[in-house]
RNA sequence: GGACACUUAGUUCAGCGGGAGAACGCUUCCUUCACACGGAAGAGGUCGUAGGUUCGAUCCCUACAGUGUCCACCA
């Protein structure tokens, strides 16, 4: 027997463990068709916030939804080892603990990365855990294991071969905090407060000067000439000539070049080849030196002079200082410009020219846009998000995939000792000691691109392969579609000439009461382990996966959650009714139609209809649109019309009509427990499993599918007009300020096929007597209550001026509606061009309208 | 500078080429034997503004205004 009261702790707890230990979540039935999943691999810095749950719960959703469906579903876990984020994490943590982090070994480093690692993925695996995840976990990976690491060195050494991984010397995003290279997506481009400095550059053997703007004078003391645009009237007679560097005192020639800007500041632009990437062409273009100014710290190195050890910014103040005090500096202007952050340490990041190793892009994009043009394409949901991929494919260049850190897959090249030569390969070559390996790892997206494939054991073709791969969904967040999704989506081509998943579920981000983005500046984080607590995890799935549309924001509003709760204890409440009124040893049988009254008629017409229209959008992950079918059939078609109607049929005298009725509650039931099931599978497997009938778990259950042939549109009329009159009924006790339970007279005129239950209904919850009197009723005398739409009267009333003007109300009503019709009708271009369906439908609505009129009309005469 | 979203009830959001919906909140009534985490009834919206397409626009198109996000090397 159920509790009175639902209380998801009591139902969440011991169900996941019972589930995984009967090896539920294990795939691998080959007599099905296979289903495939991969998580996106959470890093393993921290515990898991609500964007992780929403994440993780819709990919849930699917993988219940298609395993119900008769799929062999595999949902594979795993996590990503998130070089610079988690490298950060642990070495602050060294720090704390009074660990000098500049004499720490990397080995040293590296045991204390694994056992952080090792203490982070049980915490996530507890969270999966208590979101009731499907995972196979005999699949779970990690980025940073051995065949992983395998099939990172496989790529790089297919890629380098092919001349698509080249080393080079080019302007790198730099982030002197964490004293790594970056790739452009890991910077952070936002609006700051700066400003634009002018100088005066005096010219060598004049009186004139030029005045050059610039946005970070600290960066004069690698300048290498000035540039002025040919056409600019203005500098054309100091071409050739020199100006004097005013930070440092050096010549700098003036050079010609298109690149620069007539309209832009003063027109004439210092050139840093080593830090600006456009200065940095100039500089190839010319021939220049490339002058590199500062440390891997972001201080002034020795060719700053003075400055050299100054912090970059320091050293900007002091320079300008100097520069006024030279007489050289001309004005500042206050700009708000975009200036680049590191993603993760938020440092300003200095654009710096260096050795780093590259990804060539161009070939790999190409092949993508053009694998997007055919049929084999990841099909993205919503589609829009095609653009943001196919848009940024169009001009990704090339990526950098060097970082200076030690946490991460080591690059497989290998500097002979001797000769320098680079040898990229596989393994170390045999006589190592004359080989010294390359010390920078990868970027981490390096291998969470191979994400799909290398989890099921490529490079070998292993039965996981085969099987599943390509994966059939990928879902994961817009925010992420430039990191990952991308760089899955061409790296899966190249390497296996498949894509990597066949459709890419895209959804937004979990923002707080405000809207603003959850962060932990702000403090305004939930934690998802915390509303579990309180509301149980189905509350919060259902939350998460019912209330935004597909690709949307979302805002975590706590009453949602919380009404989220209260309709699964109305599913409780309604499960626990139902199983208290079917008798001992009840058998479920399929309905016969034959046998149905029109109330159980209707209420199986909604069922199949509610079938029908949720599994329509599950089919097009619209989780907000499936659930509401579903809960306006459990409200207001289920409890609210059929339980409350069905109590005098179970009470009939009648053994059959009885028995029918037990049969459809339980059919209602048993489909509601499994159409929630996705969404809520602990309560839906609490419930289940008090079914009187019922298997080892609602796990091997199979999904409910629409069955027309049970269907019956013909009583649906009658029913909707029994429920418009229960309706009247009600408004009139109240408008009468009678009690809800008062008993009345009643007298119907009911042109329907009424039914013994209908009338036993009406006697037992709304009124004394009721007589089916047909349409002798307007003729009868004395007072009177009408409600017209219902053809319902009420004898023994006082008020016959307060029915006439319900009449004329209603009368009013039909006459509007009729001229509505009419004009529609009236209109040739509506008759002519709407499409034929339509024109009858208001054909359809005249005629009825029409003799709704005449009836009241003819009531209303008769008073 | 590009691109994409969004603007609908007090609030948060659905929706749709042919009579505006939900949740929460609010008002009134009801502890009747599934549920007070409940039930019944109700109030509340010229669907951002202006044009256009259409027989018909809240919905499609254009412009504008506001909001948000992403991309972008202008010194």
């Amino acid at each position: 027997m159920l509790e009175k009261r639902y209380n998801p702790k009591e139902v969440e707890a011991g169900k996941y463990d019972t589930w995984k230990s009967r090896g539920y979540f294990t795939a691998g039935d080959k007599s099905k068709q296979a289903f495939s999943m991969v998580i996106p691999p959470p890093n393993v810095t921290g515990k898991l916030h609500l964007g992780h749950a929403w994440d993780t719960t819709i990919q849930d959703i699917i993988i219940r939804y298609k395993k119900a469906q008769g799929y062999d579903t595999c949902y594979l876990p795993g996590m990503d080892h998130a070089g610079i984020a988690t490298q950060a994490k642990v070495m602050e943590k060294l720090y704390k603990s009074g660990i000098d982090v500049t004499k720490i070994t990397r080995e040293e480093f590296l045991k204390k990365a694994w056992e952080w690692k090792d203490e982070y993925a049980a915490t996530i695996h507890d969270q999966w855990k208590m979101m009731g995840l499907t995972l196979d976990y005999t699949k779970e990976r990690f980025t940073l294991d051995e065949g992983l690491n395998y099939a990172v060195r496989k790529v790089f050494v297919s890629l380098y071969e092919k001349g698509l991984i080249y080393q080079g010397e080019r302007i790198i995003n730099w982030d002197p905090v964490q004293k790594t290279a970056l790739s452009n997506v890991e910077v952070i481009h936002k609006d700051d407060e700066g400003a634009m400095y002018y100088f005066r550059y005096p010219i060598v053997d004049s009186n004139e000067a030029l005045i050059v703007a610039t946005t970070r004078p600290e960066t004069m003391f690698g300048d290498v000439c000035v540039v002025v645009n040919p056409e600019d009237e203005r500098y054309k007679k100091y071409v050739g000539m020199k100006v004097i560097n005013p930070a440092n005192g050096d010549e700098l020639p003036i050079i010609a070049d298109e690149y620069v800007d007539l309209e832009f500041g003063t027109g004439a632009m210092k050139c840093t080849p080593a830090h600006d990437p456009n200065d940095f062409l100039i500089g190839e273009k010319y021939h220049l030196e490339k002058p590199i100014i500062f440390n891997k710290d972001a201080t002034m190195n020795e060719k700053c002079g003075k400055y050299q050890g100054m912090d970059r910014f320091v050293c900007r103040q002091a320079l300008l200082e100097d520069i006024k005090a030279a007489g050289n500096f001309v004005k500042i202007e206050k700009i708000v410009h975009p200036v680049g952050h590191s993603e993760r340490s938020d440092a300003v990041v200095e654009p710096m020219l260096s050795k780093q190793w590259f990804v060539k892009m161009r070939p790999l994009a190409e092949q993508a846009l053009a694998n997007q043009k055919g049929k084999d394409k990841v099909e993205f949901v919503p589609e829009r998000f095609e653009k943001t991929f196919i848009q940024w494919m169009e001009k990704a260049e090339d990526w950098c995939i060097s970082r200076q850190l030690w946490w991460g897959h080591r690059i497989p090249a290998y500097y002979n000792k001797h000769t320098g030569e680079v040898l990229v390969s596989m393994d170390a070559p045999k006589d190592m000691e004359n080989w010294e390996q390359e010390s920078d790892v990868l970027d981490t997206w390096f291998s969470s691109q191979l994400w799909p494939f290398s989890t099921w054991g490529w490079p070998e073709k292993t039965p996981d392969l085969e099987r599943y791969f390509p994966t059939d969904v990928l879902v994961t967040g817009y925010d992420i579609i430039f990191f990952w999704v991308s760089r899955m989506i061409f790296e899966s081509l190249e390497q296996t000439g498949k894509r990597p998943f066949k459709q890419c579920v895209i959804h937004g981000l979990v923002r707080d009461e405000l809207g603003r983005k959850m962060s932990k500046t702000l403090g305004n984080g939930v934690d998802p382990i915390a509303v579990i607590d309180e509301y149980g995890a189905d509350a919060l799935r259902y939350f998460l996966t019912t209330n935004s549309t597909p690709g949307q924001d979302m805002r975590y509003i706590e009453e949602k959650v919380q009404a989220s709760s209260n309709y699964l204890n109305k599913i409780w409440n309604s499960a626990r009714y139902v199983l208290s009124v079917l008798p001992e040893g009840f058998k479920p049988k399929k309905v016969n139609k034959a046998e149905l009254s029109p109330l159980d008629q209707y209420i199986i017409n909604r069922l199949e209809e509610t079938i029908k229209n949720v599994t329509l959008n599950m089919e097009k992950y619209d989780f907000n649109a499936a659930s509401n079918h579903l809960y306006n059939f459990v409200y207001d078609d289920f409890c609210s019309q059929y339980l409350e109607m069905s109590k005098v049929a179970l009470n009939s005298d009648n053994p059959k009509t009885k028995e029918v009725t037990e049969q459809v509650l339980y059919e209602c039931l048993k489909d509601i427990i499994l159409l929630i099931y996705p969404y809520t599978p602990f309560i839906a497997e609490e419930l289940y499993l008090n079914l009187p009938e019922h298997l080892e778990s609602i796990m091997l259950e199979r999904y409910p599918i629409y069955n027309k042939d049970i269907v019956d549109a013909s009583v649906n009329e009658e029913i909707l007009t029994l429920f418009e009159l229960i309706k009247d009924v009600r408004n009139y006790k109240i408008e009468n300020k009678l009690a809800p339970n008062a008993k009345l007279d009643l007298s119907l005129n009911l042109k329907i096929k009424v039914f013994d239950d209908f009338v036993t209904y009406l006697n037992r919850f709304t009124f004394s007597t009721v007589k089916l009197i047909g349409e002798e009723i307007l003729s009868m005398k004395g007072d009177l209550k009408v409600y017209p739409k219902a053809n319902l009267l009420i004898v023994n009333e006082a008020g016959k001026e307060d029915m006439i003007k319900r009449l004329d109300a209603e009368i009013e009503f039909e006459k509007a509606e009729i001229e509505r019709a009419n004009r529609m009708l009236s209109n040739p271009n509506f008759i002519s061009k709407a499409p034929e369906a339509k024109v009858n439908l208001e054909k359809e609505k005249l005629a009825k309208h029409e003799q709704n009129l005449a009836s009241l009309i003819e009531k209303r005469n008769k008073l």
